[in-house]
DNA sequence: GAATTACTATGACAATTGTCATGTAAAAAA
DNA sequence: TTTTTTACATGACAATTGTCATAGTAATTC
């Protein structure tokens, strides 16, 4: 019955803190979707009124800019909350929370985020600290953006993707992102990111099995995006 | 005696939740320094233990980049709090923190910090909102550098500038940063930094006087940067 | 006050990146 | 299947931006 006891998101996220009453607390007040790929969670500039958990599938944050393009500031995976930067600043999404690959998320109203924030200091510490990460990789994102060519920032998005959400049984990379999202990662146009692709292809240091990317010289890629 | 109470500070950070006993607590702990212009409060990598409450004076955070650039990633003036993030998530500090203008600095031990995170709510939440709204702002520079050219993010830094550090009696901006500076703001070479400065100055949308600068129409410079 | 150093400025050129056009391949819909 | 749409790919060219060289100007040091 208390599904949430043994939720792969209990067991990651700052929710780990919870005690026995605590949990039951949350499996009571929580809801549980289906997001198809695609699909949005959340728009900028919606009031959430809570966090979502990702209990599965791969999500994107991302805002659309004044060009017309959508720049995704953030790939969400499972184990991780959705929403709860603005849910604590009492201000409506500052990004659309898109689908990726069909995910499964649970919302969790904000007043309970708040009681156990205000009733668990491991739980508001374990908060804290992961809003500090999300601050510290937005930050060396930022110097990224700033100093590293598009190359170099390809081959770093490739290796994280590689790194955070693995490989498929055929070697290619398990997330499957669309040219046009990869470029939005790395801030960049769709046709510069497909031409570097080619580069890496032609170099070996990637293969293109159709609109699969296959990891092949995780060093050399290291090495260029250095 | 007791010169937290009164401290700009105390009024503007997290530390505005503080009740009397705590401030008490808080004056008997903190130590003062003052900073000169280009000397670093800490440096990357650097485990500070603490907080800098920055009483005067402005500082950047910067980081430096592989190329030998610095990259600033945010500037910070009287009444912020530094070097929360590090402390939160137990880290040596990512980016390093030096003197724009003369500073006075207030350290607060971790023990302390973590006390009144522990024991007061409304410290806790607003020392999460404060660094919730650090990640907006990276995120939302993050996409700035992405998606605008250098012009626009010029534009937009400039007005930045003039908006939260205001101008001197002759009308240029307050703070005092060199074009080596302002380009590592904007994520650009500082030869392409002073070039557009000199195009803004040939357009009148800004007047450069010795080193100064000064924003004459703000309005133009708003359209410019959308 | 002369000399050294740091900062600002600009030209010339190259490299990177974006845009537009066009074509192909794959997927979805009819 | 055929049609339509969407995603991928590449050429050609232009615009933006970075790099190197050089020089002037302001600030600092001796």
């Amino acid at each position: 019955m208390n599904k949430c006891d043994q939720c792969i998101v209990r067991q990651l996220s700052s929710l780990k803190a919870l005690n026995k009453e605590e949990v039951v607390k949350l499996a009571n007040s929580k809801k549980t979707y289906t997001i198809k790929k695609g699909e949005a969670i959340f728009e900028e500039g919606e009031i959430t009124n809570g966090v979502f958990c990702v209990k599965d599938g791969v999500g994107k944050l991302s805002k659309l800019s004044a060009n017309g393009k959508d720049q995704i500031v953030k790939l969400v995976k499972s184990g991780e909350l959705l929403g709860q930067r603005s849910m604590i600043s009492n201000e409506p999404a500052n990004l659309s929370a898109k689908a990726v690959a069909d995910m499964e998320v649970c919302f969790i109203p904000k007043s309970e985020i708040i009681d156990f924030f205000n009733n668990n200091n491991q739980f508001s510490m374990n908060l804290m600290q992961s809003i500090c990460e999300d601050l510290k990789e937005s930050d060396n994102d930022k110097i990224a953006l700033a100093q590293k060519t598009v190359k170099q920032r390809l081959a770093e998005t490739l290796l994280y993707l590689h790194d955070v959400f693995g490989e498929d049984a055929d070697k290619s990379l398990r997330v499957h992102l669309t040219r046009e999202e990869l470029a939005g990662m790395i801030g960049t146009a769709t046709e510069s990111c497909i031409r570097l692709l080619s580069d890496f292809n032609k170099l070996e240091l990637i293969e293109l099995v159709g609109k699969k990317i296959v990891i092949k010289d995780i060093k050399a890629l290291k090495k260029l995006a250095e």
